[in-house]
DNA sequence: CGAGCGCTATGACGAGCGTCATATTCACTC
DNA sequence: GAGTGAATATGACGCTCGTCATAGCGCTCG
């Protein structure tokens, strides 16, 4: 019922508090105070502490932007590689416009404020990056890219989706964004 | 004599201290300790407070990244822009190696930390990758680019420079930066 | 010599942190 | 309806944080 509700709104205000401000600024009180769940059941859900939460954090954001790759994926007449790529972009340009450019990725900020000091943080977000290279590579291979490269290009959309989230919210305009989305999409017409 | 010693070595050791821990993680007592510079300085040297050390570092570190991107622009055979690139990466892997892939960028940690909070954090990093953006973008146009093309190459470059040493970090591997190195070069090659 | 100033030393302040110990309430089965 | 374990409430613990107030150096210049 709502126990199971409480559980699962602490660990996505959590992932969602920390693409805002940071894994090391955002305290506990204040994330089951944006999740509207009891204090108490802190302990009880996490025993492993704020380690867990971050992981669990990490895991949920992760699962939450995986979808609509791994849809695309099974869908019947396969889109394009180029749109699913287009289609990423264009979520990430719509979590900048509707925070004000105050929302980045919650992964990358796992990794820079508790990467190197939790095992598992590291792992986690290793993970995380994987389910999302994982289907945009096997995508484009299906669209007739040599397995290797396809590789090589799914780790570089990501890694410029990440970058560019960065220098976007540090610019507080969609320049980069639109660049990268653009220089990507020319890359994938040349296939 | 040592007193400008000790300051400008305040700075180096926040900009350093907060690549692998991030901002927030990072307190004023640790980064004076790193610097061996005295603590009852803090108030005389960064009035400011912490933030006023946070944009100092972050300066310190663009202009420290951006020497080198500054000197191959008016070195004499001017080097074509994909080794200027080439370069780029390898500096990189250089420091993820060297920190055994514990050490970011400084100006990435900024942008996560503390870059929704204080305007003038914001404004620090933006100009801060400007000065990146800023000479890539005229290698390029001088290498024979487009100018509207030189812009977004620029900008996906620093770009796929950032999200690959976010990636490579989480999986304690080179791969990421490798991928992207070889996709940039191939991009740049075919101009 | 001594006044002034750049720099440093030291300790305290209030706030927030993550964690824990200890109740208390709730839901559900025998 | 008693009992049992999951879930929640509450307050305190020790610690660290950034900041500040206050005082003490060491140097130069009048």
């Amino acid at each position: 019922m709502t126990t199971r509700d409480s559980r699962e709104r602490t660990v996505r205000s959590a992932a969602l508090l920390f693409r805002e401000r940071g894994v090391d600024a955002t305290g506990m009180r204040q994330i089951v105070e944006h999740a509207q769940a009891p204090r108490g059941s802190l302990q009880h859900h996490f025993p492993g502490g704020k380690e867990q939460l971050v992981v669990e954090a990490v895991e949920w954001i992760a699962g939450k932007a995986a979808e609509p790759l791994e849809a695309s994926l099974e869908a019947d007449p396969a889109p394009p590689p180029r749109q699913v790529v287009a289609e990423l972009f264009d979520r990430f340009r719509k979590l900048l416009r509707m925070t004000d450019y105050r929302a980045g990725c919650s992964i990358a900020a796992a990794v820079v404020d508790a990467g190197s000091a939790s095992d598992a943080v590291a792992l986690a977000t290793a993970n995380a990056f994987r389910r999302w290279t994982g289907p945009l590579e096997r995508a484009l291979a299906r669209g007739g890219m040599e397995q290797a490269r396809a590789s090589r290009v799914a780790l570089l959309v990501i890694s410029a989706v990440e970058g560019a989230l960065i220098m976007s919210r540090a610019r507080h305009d969609m320049e980069p964004l639109d660049a990268v989305a653009t220089e990507i999409d020319l890359l994938l017409s040349a296939s």
